[in-house]
DNA sequence: ATTAGACATAATGACTACGAACGCGTAGT
């Protein structure tokens, strides 16, 4: 656990124990905001007050939303270890209560009356609460609401765990081929967190485009894969799917039904993010407008839709971004993260890029020769394919030793001699050891042609070490990418937890690119890193890492990724035809 | 509690669907 995340559990809760103990609601949701800040940051707010304490007060108040209350807050946890009002507020109400604040349908009202009428502080309190009948007399509490809690206190642990965009991708993609096969649907699309590329995926998120929407209804809960019909209005459903599989946790999926002419509207409200949602329509109320799934519309009454009145724009969201003087904004950018201020940037894309530099043939641990794998590189069009199969360290990987890898390299050089539409790189993913040594001596790498240098163990390694380990790999002038840099799975390991910050400045320096792992189980480096890195003047690689075929097809993954990092193109050394990568690689990266 | 624009105080994160209760809480982006 990081004091990042640790600081986040404790503004969280100060939020949910003002809500709790009926307080100012604006209190709350400014503990909200430091809460949500705290999780975004990529910095470290101990190595940020560490820098200079004299001045840390100072600097956190420049970041938005934490004022003198916060900034004081932080400085405390990180000098004592605690915080004196979470320490009080914890001596009022039990920590058991703000986990019944999880239980879907549970609300702060609810949880407020049931711990203060009634005494509730846990699960095992609120089931007797209710068998004794008790709940049933509160206000607002009726025999259907009491079935759903408790219908919700059984699975309520495995509720919350997030799929991994690897998963619900394919699963999504399913339902939008049925959606669109259905009677009466124009167009049907998946939206929510999944169109915005984040690496893993809370719920499933659907628009249909129709003029009948009931039929629509009907087949969506009628799918084998429903479990439980959660909600079913006119306009939209919610469903709990059986998900099974190697996750086996069980899905929401949501679909909205709207009519063809307002989709544009509805795809925009639904892909969010709620905060992105939220600054726009500020925006609208400065000008007396309204924006809504059904619309921009002029005024400010409320439900303009259901008066006929015609909206701005409705159609498509290039519309709507264009009647707000904006410029299409991409999903993966929608996030309030300074999209709207900025103008466009120019995101890279999956057709601009021609190189993939990290990949595995049957030498180490892929399953391709090397004329199969320039086979896929050239159906896909590319321009410079780099084989860096695993070095001897690697031993479950089948890793290459001295002898082993110069004969590989000499084969691709071979078949490069021959190819003239790709140029076939020899190259090598070493292993970066627990000191931050490389698997092979410098001699060794410089006969290479590329060199992406990867940490594959002591995954758990201290911050401090961890970043003395990469920097030290990053100084080595042989190496040209930095690979999976922090070694983390998709929601099963969390790995390294370096300075990225000195990391990218050394890397930026040396030049040496950072590479975004493709494969959806990594994302490594992960979006916020990406746009750190950015900051700091780094190159970044995008790279499949492929082992088989289909290892390839997982580019969009790395790409979504990117995007979300605002990488551009020129910044992506993948997109760089042959001239200009080679002369990067073979001279002048660094900067003296 | 924080921010902005003022030097104390006002304004602050929008809008809608569903369902059960009855005029609202919860959930969703």
């Amino acid at each position: 656990m990081t004091t990042n995340s640790e600081l986040q559990i404790i503004f969280e809760r100060l939020a949910s124990g003002i809500a709790l103990r009926g307080g100012n609601q604006f209190r709350a949701v400014s503990h909200q905001r430091v809460a949500r800040l705290l999780r975004d940051m990529t910095k470290d707010v101990g190595s940020i007050v560490a820098d200079d304490p004299g001045t840390a007060e100072a600097r956190l108040q420049a970041l938005p939303g934490i004022g003198k209350g916060a900034a004081r807050r932080i400085i405390e946890y990180l000098d004592t270890g605690e915080i004196t009002e979470h320490t009080e507020l914890l001596e009022h109400v039990p920590e058991t209560v703000f986990d019944l604040l999880q239980i879907p349908g549970l609300g702060p009202k609810a949880v407020k009356t049931l711990w203060q009428d009634l005494g509730v502080e846990n699960a095992t309190d609120l089931r007797a609460a209710i068998e004794s009948g008790k709940v049933e007399d509160l206000p607002r509490m009726g025999k259907k609401t009491v079935e759903n809690i408790l219908k919700n206190l059984d699975f309520n642990t495995k509720q919350h765990a997030r799929v991994p965009i690897g998963k619900a991708l394919p699963l999504a993609l399913q339902i939008v081929g049925r959606l669109e096969a259905a009677d009466n649907v124009k167009e049907a699309h998946y939206a929510g967190s999944l169109r915005r590329g984040r690496d893993t995926i809370g719920d499933l998120d659907f628009i249909a485009s129709t003029s009948k929407p009931a039929a629509v209804r009907e087949m969506f809960l009628g799918m084998p894969e429903v479990k439980e019909i959660i909600a079913s209005g006119e306009t939209k459903c919610s469903v709990r799917l059986k998900q099974g599989g190697a996750t086996g946790v069980d899905i929401q999926a949501d679909l909205r039904m709207v009519p063809p002419a307002v989709l544009g509207a509805a795809m925009m409200y639904f892909t969010g993010s709620k905060e992105h949602n939220v600054r726009l329509r500020e925006i609208c109320v400065k000008r007396k407008w309204r924006l809504n799934e059904y619309g921009l519309f002029e005024g400010t009454e409320e439900r303009p839709q259901d008066e006929g009145k015609k909206p701005l724009a409705a159609k498509t969201e290039r519309q709507i971004y264009q009647k707000l003087d904006l410029p299409y904004i991409p999903p993966e950018l929608r996030e309030d993260r300074g999209e709207i201020q900025s103008p466009s940037i120019d995101l890279v894309e999956i057709g601009h890029i021609q190189a993939e530099l990290h990949a595995h043939t049957t030498a180490s641990d892929g399953k391709m020769e090397l004329e199969e794998i320039v086979e896929q590189a050239l159906d896909r069009g590319f321009t410079t394919l780099a084989i860096t199969d695993h070095s001897v360290s690697s031993v479950l990987a089948n890793g290459l030793d001295a002898a082993r890898l110069a004969k590989h390299a000499k084969a691709i050089r071979r078949l490069n001699e021959q190819l003239d539409q790709i140029d076939l790189l020899a190259g090598v993913e070493v292993d970066i050891l627990v000191d931050g040594s490389l698997d092979f001596e410098d001699a060794i790498l410089a006969e290479l042609d590329w060199v992406v240098a990867s940490p594959h163990v002591s995954l758990q390694q201290e911050p401090q070490e961890a970043t003395d380990r990469l920097l030290r790999a990053v100084d080595n002038p042989h190496v040209h990418v930095l690979g999976h840099p922090t070694g983390r799975k998709v929601g099963r390991r969390a790995g390294l937890a370096p300075n990225l910050d000195l990391i990218f400045s050394r890397a930026s320096a040396n030049g040496v690119a950072m590479e975004v792992n493709a494969n959806p189980t990594r994302l490594d480096l992960r979006a916020q890193h990406v746009r750190s890195a950015l900051e700091h003047g780094c190159l970044i690689a995008i790279d499949t890492d492929a082992h088989v075929p289909r290892h390839f097809d997982y580019l969009h993954f790395g790409i979504t990724t990117a995007r979300r990092g605002w990488l551009t193109k020129d910044q992506c050394i993948n997109t760089w035809d042959r001239e200009r990568l080679t002369a990067w690689r073979s001279g002048g990266r660094r900067e003296e």
